[in-house]
DNA sequence: CTTGGAATGTCAACAAGGCTGACGTAAATT
DNA sequence: AATTTACGTCAGCCTTGTTGACATTCCAAG
């Protein structure tokens, strides 16, 4: 659609890579790959009571410590009651700790605890371990156009929440 | 961990892309970015009766007609049950038929109907829509090495799965 | 000071889509 | 003839998402 302008994009380059079929085997390798990219810290969880949910949560908090649950929910994208199911689980089990705010007493401020921060490192050593692999055997030419292309098929919305979290770590 | 050795393996390229921070960008990277990946078909689907799990099925059989139940289980990494459940409903609405084997009739060849090619036309219109705007925002460079990093974050099973899928492409 | 609205928690009910286990049937294989 | 394979199906369970309704607490504006 709306084409005819691209040409030189990339400098001698065809335009191979906008066939159909190109943009099919992008769609089934993000399919394929995004199940390895969840299966070690899934196989962690299974042994305990949590699943992907919790390791969301634990993984946001872990990047942006004293986060409010309002953060947490626009960066995770779910409803108030399904991530206080899961808030529930990693309080009860002290995972997480909730700080009343000082400014705004409304406000619950989320921050691992030790056993939760041990947690994350278990799980996000995992995934890391994956990711490594994968950037170590592609190269840093091919990492950069990973992530360039990344970006460009998030919403508007999740990019500016990506962009946030990039400054801030 | 295990760090030390893999100087040089782009070239003058510094090993950044490995450090942490890095790896952890691109995790979320992969998190926000196929939440855009399926927002538009589940956009679509959302109308209907139907999910996710309909679209993967829906996308595989249009991929490879004649595909067996077997075959789907497979790619899809599914239990049959669950595969049945949205299968059935598929042959209810007149989406999918299934043809049984000539050489052994224990087999049911799955291909779509007319109806089940305008909804894959449909929901894979508006998926590869996001993805071909990616691609031609990134750049022929940046896909190479999107599909690499994919490629190599895939489980070995998979990879199979996935690079059979493009040959026969 | 009262009131409106924001931030949060919680109860209840429900749906999609995974899972396991058990069982049945037809067809192929040994 | 016996076993294995491919498939279907019933029943029940779990996680994680949803909506709706309602209470509390507190900031901020009138």
């Amino acid at each position: 659609m709306a084409e005819g302008t691209g040409i030189g994009t990339g400098g001698g380059e065809s335009l191979l890579f906008l066939t159909d079929e190109q943009v099919r085997k992008g769609i089934e390798a993000m399919f394929f790959a995004y199940r390895g990219f969840t299966a070690d810290p899934d196989r962690i969880l299974d042994g305990m009571d949590y699943g992907r949910a919790h390791h969301r949560a634990v993984h946001f908090i872990h990047r942006s410590p004293g986060a409010t649950v309002s953060n947490l929910l626009a960066v995770l994208g779910v409803t108030k009651q399904s991530l206080n199911r899961v808030l529930r689980t990693l309080f009860d089990d002290g995972m997480v700790e909730a700080r009343v705010g000082k400014k705004d007493k409304r406000e619950r401020h989320l921050y691992l605890t030790e056993k939760g921060a041990a947690l994350e490192r278990a799980l996000s050593d995992a995934q890391r371990a994956r990711m490594r692999a994968a950037y170590r055997a592609a190269g840093p030419q091919a990492v950069q156009g990973f992530r360039m292309v990344l970006e460009a098929m998030m919403d508007p919305e999740m990019r500016r929440q990506y962009n946030r979290l990039k400054e801030g770590g």
